[in-house]
DNA sequence: GTCTATAGCCAGATAGAC
DNA sequence: GTCTATCTGGCTATAGAC
């Protein structure tokens, strides 16, 4: 039998443990201040995770659960490739002005520590590219689409919708926008995304 | 009178140090293996830049002044906007190709710190956006393009060079490739970026 | 389950010989 | 300028009372 506050407890910590390692990452995150930021105290931290390291593992494999589906949805669903990209650009642009720090957070620690990805990947049933590799291959086959390979066009995709967050300093900095103006550029990029893509791959 | 090899210390600690902070980032990074990797004795770190946060803004703001100019280019030379989508392209990702790892560290920094881009921007003579949304706006309403916004378009071409590099954990993840074949997909992208954003804005 | 106190370690920094 | 030895503080983790 659970207790609720002990589920409370829980929660509270890994609320807390996102803030703190989404900000500050793997390194630079202290223990003092996830229990500090949670109202906890600090051994509790360890009684609920037993150690830093498994409390972060915690956390990230929270972060990268939300990130990976909306993806997936990209390789795998069977909408259009228009609808694909419509649908993943508003969808995930809008998630991240509510998690700003997130893709910033999983990438640095992929970039730290690579094998983690193959790992994530193992547990997941994750999806191949063959599907969208076929999807595209067809469209341009067909004469829907401009040639363009898979790939490339799967890294345009990934790269127009998550770097506006990692980036958002140095754009910020380079465009010379406050923090309300550069949210009013995120907010329609919803649109402004799959626009610039569909444009770039349909046939003249 | 400076003796060369105090310059050989000095710049043998640079390029430890660089090596170092780039993979671990300022929390993760260790002063002993930073001197490991310079072969030299660990109190000499000191003896020369004094503490590791000097060391590391000494290391930052060199590898900041090789990423900034490059962008700069975008949005102050005389090039014409086709010019300067293919150029930046073109460099930017052969650039990076001999260093993966900047644009990863600067921007990892620059979340963990974004008051650090003021100062940056304060020191060096920071070129506005006015240059290039003059630019934008005049070839829109010329009807040399389709109608975009200047930071849109300029987020696009940030986005779509810089995000291949601090993104090829996932990237890999996900397309499944090899550092090889990733290597290859990197090298087509010094003409694929720009033909993508070129095919997006160009009239029909 | 929750707290205080502290063990034990490790990293940045310095003292001082050479 | 370069080295060894060491100080000092801070951090993770645990022991143990309640």
């Amino acid at each position: 039998m659970i207790k609720t506050k002990d589920i409370s407890a829980e929660e509270k910590i890994l609320n807390a443990a996102r803030r703190v390692f989404e900000n500050k990452g793997m390194a630079g995150a202290r223990m003092q201040e996830i229990a500090n930021e949670a109202k906890i105290n600090k051994s509790l931290l360890h009684y609920y995770y037993r150690s830093k390291q498994l409390l972060f593992e915690a956390v990230f494999k929270t972060a990268f659960n939300k990130l990976a589906p909306q993806i997936n949805t990209v390789l795998n669903s069977d909408q259009s490739i228009c609808e694909k990209i419509k649908n993943f650009s508003n969808n995930y642009t809008t998630f991240m002005i509510k998690h700003p720090y997130l893709p910033n957070f999983i990438l640095q620690e992929l970039n730290r520590n690579p094998e983690f990805v193959k790992e994530l990947i193992s547990t997941k049933t994750f999806p191949s590219m063959n599907n969208f590799k076929n999807q595209i291959s067809d469209a341009v086959k067909k004469g829907k689409i401009r040639p363009i390979e898979a790939e490339q066009l799967f890294i345009n995709i990934l790269a127009l919708n998550i770097f506006p967050f990692i980036g958002a300093p140095l754009i910020k900095g380079f465009i010379n926008a406050t923090d309300k103006e550069y949210k009013t550029i995120l907010e329609r990029r919803k649109t402004e995304v799959s626009d610039f893509i569909i444009q770039s791959i349909k046939l003249k």
